[in-house]
DNA sequence: CCCGGTGTTACAAC
DNA sequence: GGTTGTAACACCGG
């Protein structure tokens, strides 16, 4: 249930793994063979957006948990994982997720510039794919994974909210400074996801999505699938500018 | 015929 | 019953 901060939590439970042998590993289906993992070293573990990866000396393995993937650490549910992995500190679980082998270097296949909660995240970068892109809409540029590694449909909604911008607004008619603040938004916004979901309280600071009501003007929210990607979208006609 | 873009569908588990 | 997401296709226009 992963928008890129669940899987920085994801990373930094597993630290404890890194540096450690795999003893034994298992999975649920015969897509993969699990005996290239026995025996290995984790080298790292390392996020890019919602991708986690386990990284190994000769190659690297991706997770991605989709829509509806889960993990456990030190635990196990009563199916067999579809990635299981036991150390003798502990095991790591993944659950209907897609795993998948890489070869070569993460660095050729990801721009970490691109991922939101890394070090590496670049606004500046970010504004000017966004310059490429007039025709696109709002509520869709906030889920493209090549300008907002890591975002998902929760950040988009509060991001959109947050900036008063409506989900449908033309990103050719945002002003440069309003197009400069949704995108610092989209960072501030994870990090403080981050911290509520370690708190628990990440539904409580929800302002708009699921919301019925808007907080501001207590009129109700429309709700309504929006743009290409056709996800939902929350959002208030009275606050939320529409740039057309 | 290929290529990029768009649209539809499938899949998953709670 | 709805969905914190992508990937695999089909289709179309250039």
């Amino acid at each position: 249930m992963p928008e890129g901060p669940i899987i920085v939590i994801l990373k930094e439970a597993a630290e404890q793994f890194n540096g450690k042998k795999i003893i034994a590993a298992v999975n649920d289906n015969h897509k993969l063979d699990t005996s290239l993992f026995e025996g290995q070293t984790v080298t790292g573990f390392k996020s890019h957006g919602k991708n986690f990866f386990i990284c190994f000396k000769h190659f690297n393995v991706r997770i991605h948990l989709m829509m509806f993937g889960s993990y456990t650490i030190n635990e196990h549910k009563a199916r067999k994982p579809r990635l299981g992995l036991q150390f003798a500190n502990g095991e790591l679980n993944f659950y209907t997720c897609v795993v998948e082998m890489i070869e070569g270097p993460l660095d050729e296949l990801y721009d970490w510039h691109a991922d939101v909660m890394n070090q590496k995240w670049s606004s500046a970068k970010a504004v000017e794919k966004l310059q490429d892109k007039p025709k696109a809409l709002a509520c869709d540029v906030l889920l493209d994974q090549h300008i907002f590694a890591g975002a998902g449909n929760i950040i988009k909604n509060e991001v959109l909210f947050r900036t008063k911008i409506h989900p449908k607004s033309l990103i050719g008619s945002i002003p440069t400074r309003k197009l400069k603040e949704m995108v610092d938004e989209v960072a501030t916004y994870s990090f403080e996801f981050l911290k509520w979901k370690k708190e628990f309280t990440l539904k409580k600071h929800w302002k708009a999505y699921g919301q019925k009501i808007c907080p501001r003007n207590k009129v109700p929210f429309h709700k309504a699938d929006l743009g290409k990607t056709h996800r939902g979208c929350y959002y208030c006609d009275l606050c939320q500018v529409l740039y057309a």
